[in-house]
DNA sequence: AACTTAGCTTGACTTAGATCAAGAAAAGCC
DNA sequence: GGCTTTTCTTGATCTAAGTCAAGCTAAGTT
């Protein structure tokens, strides 16, 4: 279930939050960071499997990932859907739909997950004293449609195989920045949904997670991964089909 | 080849401009708009098939398009190359790429194209005493990141003639809200062009322009379409695969 | 520990859309 | 006007990935 958790002053500043150097502020000055602490004045605990937010419910604030996984996902009326993105530690969820204020999206947990709550008031407010807190906006949501635009790089001209390979190259890297390894991690999504994000089947992920394995480049038991070429990957993304 | 336009003191404030109602501002209070006049300061002319701007170089400006039509694209290192966006009249190009001031993506005039250049600086400068300046830059790039949603899950999840009339659903929609007949238009692209942003050889969507005009869908000659049963082109994106 | 359920793998077969190829129609150019 | 170039159409063939199906594994559940 969801669970509101109202912040105690000394315990989630973004100043002295570890995630400091990942997340929201990322790039900002320390000294404006500083100034940030008024920004976040409540945690939310979200159980896997349930939604952050859901399509069609008012949009009134942006949330920031402090620990877990989420999955954002659009769906049709006719009943299509599709995964939009996977957030991780760090990353920013509910940057579409402040269009008409409206959610375009659902984000769901895929694993118990907490985040921090950034109301867009607060935003409009504290940027009156820290004016690079809009750019720092503007910045979040330029990455997000850049990333989006690599998403659609993928689905629209690359292979199975590179597809596969580029999302791995890409979880690795965002790993990495967590200070994680970057060749061993668990995956938090299924097949099913990796499929559904890369426009492929289920079966094709898994056919292919086999035969990455069988050729050496990866070791992978269910939701593990061992990525024991790095350089095969780049070169598999890297040529053109 | 480009050509910068000073703009005279009355020639092009966002109050008096015609397309006011669709473009930059859309949405603001009149009140706020009137107090826009500052935000243009100059326009710029690209011929057909001439870059507004390229991937890699420095962006410190949005821009309106006037008149016109625009075509975003990334590149790959490996020559991947995807279309990532055709903009309208009335449509901001550039709103990716603000992560670090740098382009992320090429946009490319499809025909003689006329934009306004709306500098961030500028942005930043007005929004001091417009406030709603800074929501409605939010606004435009959460809509922008709708958009590519809407991209990804007809890459994703839709056959090919889906695909297509998802496409030209679309397009007939934004050129009615620009005034011109939701039936009968000139599409400012190519087969191939068509065929990259959908994921989709030039062949097929050749061959589908063929069949949707042979079922009596539309009537094409060349890029001259006539869409003759609307609803045949809804039930098919409803339909679900 | 046995049972259930959800998720994953693998094989056999099918098909949507790609590729290859050739010609036709427009559009641009001297 | 005639010539070149680009764009579009259509047919024949091929193949990557989808679909269908069956069995396996892991993780909960009572």
């Amino acid at each position: 279930m969801l669970k509101r958790v109202q912040v105690t002053p000394e315990s989630t500043h973004c100043s002295t939050c570890m995630m400091g150097s990942v997340c929201l502020p990322v790039g900002m000055p320390s000294s404006e960071v500083a100034k940030l602490d008024e920004l976040v004045k409540e945690r939310l605990r979200i159980e896997k499997g349930q939604p952050l937010f859901q399509h069609g419910t008012a949009l009134d604030a942006l949330f920031a990932l402090r620990t877990g996984s989420i999955k954002t996902q659009i769906i049709e009326a006719s009943g299509q859907q599709q995964i939009t993105g996977f957030y991780l530690p760090g990353e920013i969820v509910g940057l579409d739909g402040m269009l008409d204020g409206i959610h375009s999206s659902t984000a769901i947990a895929m694993e118990d997950s907490e985040v921090c709550i950034v109301k867009l008031d607060d935003i409009d407010e504290i940027s009156r004293y820290v004016p690079s807190l809009q750019h720092q906006v503007r910045r979040l949501m330029s990455k997000e449609i850049a990333r989006s635009h690599q998403v659609l790089l993928a689905l629209g001209s690359m292979r199975s195989e590179q597809r596969l390979a580029a999302f791995l190259i890409n979880l690795s890297q965002r790993l990495t920045a967590l200070g994680y390894s970057s060749t061993d991690f668990v995956m938090r999504m299924s097949r099913e949904e990796i499929g559904n994000y890369l426009g492929l089947t289920l079966e094709t992920v898994s056919r292919l997670f086999s035969r990455f394995a069988r050729e050496g480049v990866i070791r992978v038991n269910q939701r593990e991964v061992k990525i024991l070429d790095m350089a095969a990957l780049n070169e598999l993304v890297g040529k053109p089909c």
